[in-house]
DNA sequence: AATAGTAATGCAAACGTTTTCATAAAATTT
DNA sequence: AAATTTTATGAAAACGTTTGCATTACTATT
């Protein structure tokens, strides 16, 4: 009800009433110093009286810079990403620059639809999660020449620029540790694999470590469950009503974890007593819960931090595959709350 | 490394490779059976040898539709919203929108600052979560004429349209459901409420019904807990020690709730046997927990299904303040995953 | 006091679309 | 076969900015 209700104000209206041209107005945005201090007063004046809101679609069209970037993500109504999305966001937020946001639910052909979508609006850069992106995704990003970043996971040969963590590393650090607890009946519960390589490098790297000590496990000991805690308190319930049971489970995430954990209540096995349960992820909540879950520290948190959009005119992303910060060391390499140590017993 | 790397093809090219006008390619986007099939193909065979893609920053700034809606919440990195969230950018993206999203962490001033921001980038709509916002934010909205809605609570009154579920009915109902197991010793376990109507409203709510019922709990029984298990649990904990205990505590939402249960597991406080615990929200995960939690179910993700934004050439929001469907019943009247009655006695 | 800088501003040409209006060609009616 | 309507297209004017260039008015420098 303020003013000038509907007939909303552009730089002109801006320009006459304070009775400079708009070539002051803009500049008196854009480069403050170049205009007179009192000019700039009355343009202030102006545009707080006409309610005059900037439009960034304009100048963008001029500029070739509209001020956003945009993330694509596999899913937002889950823990797993909860935390670096929200990183993410701030880091954007603070360099100056507005989020657009898609999930593709898993679904690479999507990512791609999503990644065309962001195109249209010229995002100055664009954040994926993970490496495994279609081919025609990759492309796309190639030939636009858009500033590109995969968050999440790290590797040294990847096709883009990269930060995170090494899931192998993850997966290997945790089978290490229940091996190193003495344990070789180890089961694991992982999500499918395809288009995650997220999963893929956890599972790849706990397999490796527990073949290296002749501790794969059996087939009926090698199970599928979704991020949801849910199916997953199902699936480890199955598992655990096996008559032969592991000692010790390795899943995919904290969320797995969890439903792990909430199986193993459920049936009175005690945890970390009659078997060790190891998640990872680090989610908020995991190390409170009764019984705690011990987890691997997945650096979400830092990973979006790290992944702040370029201010450089430069125009390219700061943190470029294979430079010396790509590489975010997990930063527990021992596991956190680890319970089971002392008080479990091999066998 | 596709084609024509780096000068990127704009509107021109590929009506000069078709052989037809900048106007007609314009049109086989927009109007397509304005265009002769012929004529079409041969654009669409340009688009594709080109790799161009429409730029919305220059439709937007003549047609005035930006193609973008704003959602602005107090946090992404919460169980609380991330239901809402992905169902709402699921319904935005169905209609043909693309998501514009910021977090300002509970802070009122951080939300103008940001719907400021939305505002520049010409957002079609913008998105809010409940109903305290401050004066600036409401006469920006209210003098820029953007269409606007809040989602996730509802109110008969409200200043803007909405669309959600009436939280003080939440408190209310879980208010009502521990009254009628019996309970006379409630305490109540509740966020802050200050720039938070969704909390102030359930817990007026459940004040309300516990007055009433002549069962107000005592000021020592009335704590605060932000939405972080951590703390929930540390402060119920310190609520379980005190020589006087609660036999049901009425909980803001969810994660205090699991809080809760994970401080009454680590005390030996058997819930439901010696204490009821009730939650609200019915996150993911919530009723899969052990012992399994009680909870109101808030319907989220209709919320955000609901919030669907306009496609109508109108450009109103489809759902009005007092509007036949705002009000949305809380799904479950009756708490899921009850496993207190029948379990409990009272006192 | 003349000259060379510097600071502050305006003019007008971009930027990449959409859309109105005009026109030509084709199809339909008389 | 002429008149009318319909279909398909192009030319050009918007849309709201930014920015290069030109201009004017000061401020230093000689």
């Amino acid at each position: 009800m303020a003013s000038k209700q509907g007939n909303k104000a552009e730089i002109v209206d801006v320009a006459r009433r304070a009775g400079v041209s708009i070539s002051t107005v803009s500049r008196s945005f854009n480069h403050p110093k170049l205009v007179n201090l009192a000019t700039r007063k009355k343009i202030e004046k102006s545009v707080k009286a006409l309610g005059y809101i900037r439009n960034r679609a304009a100048q963008a069209m001029h500029g070739r810079r509209s001020g956003t970037i945009g993330l694509i993500v596999p899913t937002i109504d889950h823990a797993i990403f909860a935390e670096v999305i929200q990183s993410f966001s701030d880091a954007v937020d603070q360099a100056g620059f507005t989020l657009l946001i898609a999930s593709h639910g898993f679904d690479l052909e999507r990512e791609y639809a999503v990644l065309r979508k962001f195109l249209e609006h010229r995002v100055d850069g664009v954040a994926l999660i993970g490496l495994d992106h279609s081919e025609p995704t990759f492309q796309l990003l190639d030939q636009q020449a858009v500033p590109v970043i995969s968050i999440w996971n790290y590797e040294e040969d990847s096709r883009i620029s990269c930060v995170g963590a090494a899931n192998n590393e993850a997966g290997e650090l945790a089978a290490r540790h229940v091996l190193d607890l003495g344990h070789r009946r180890i089961a694991l519960v992982f999500p499918k694999t395809v288009g995650n390589d997220r999963a893929r490098g956890r599972l790849e790297g706990a397999l490796t470590q527990l073949r290296r000590q002749q501790a794969e496990p059996p087939e009926a000991w090698t199970i599928q469950a979704p991020y949801n805690i849910a199916e997953a308190k199902e699936a480890c319930g199955a598992l655990f009503d096996l008559p032969e049971r592991p000692t010790a489970l390795l899943c995919g995430n904290d969320v797995i974890a969890q439903g792990a954990i909430y199986a193993a209540v459920q049936r009175g096995v005690k945890v970390p007593e009659d078997l060790s349960v190891l998640g990872i992820g680090d989610f908020k909540g995991s190390k409170e819960m009764e019984p705690p879950l011990t987890t691997i520290h997945f650096p979400a948190e830092e990973i979006g931090g790290l992944a702040k959009p370029p201010i450089s005119s430069a125009g390219k992303w700061i943190v470029v595959r294979g430079g010396s910060i790509s590489l975010l060391p997990l930063k527990s390499p021992i596991p956190k709350t680890d319970r089971s140590s002392g008080t479990f017993t091999p066998r």
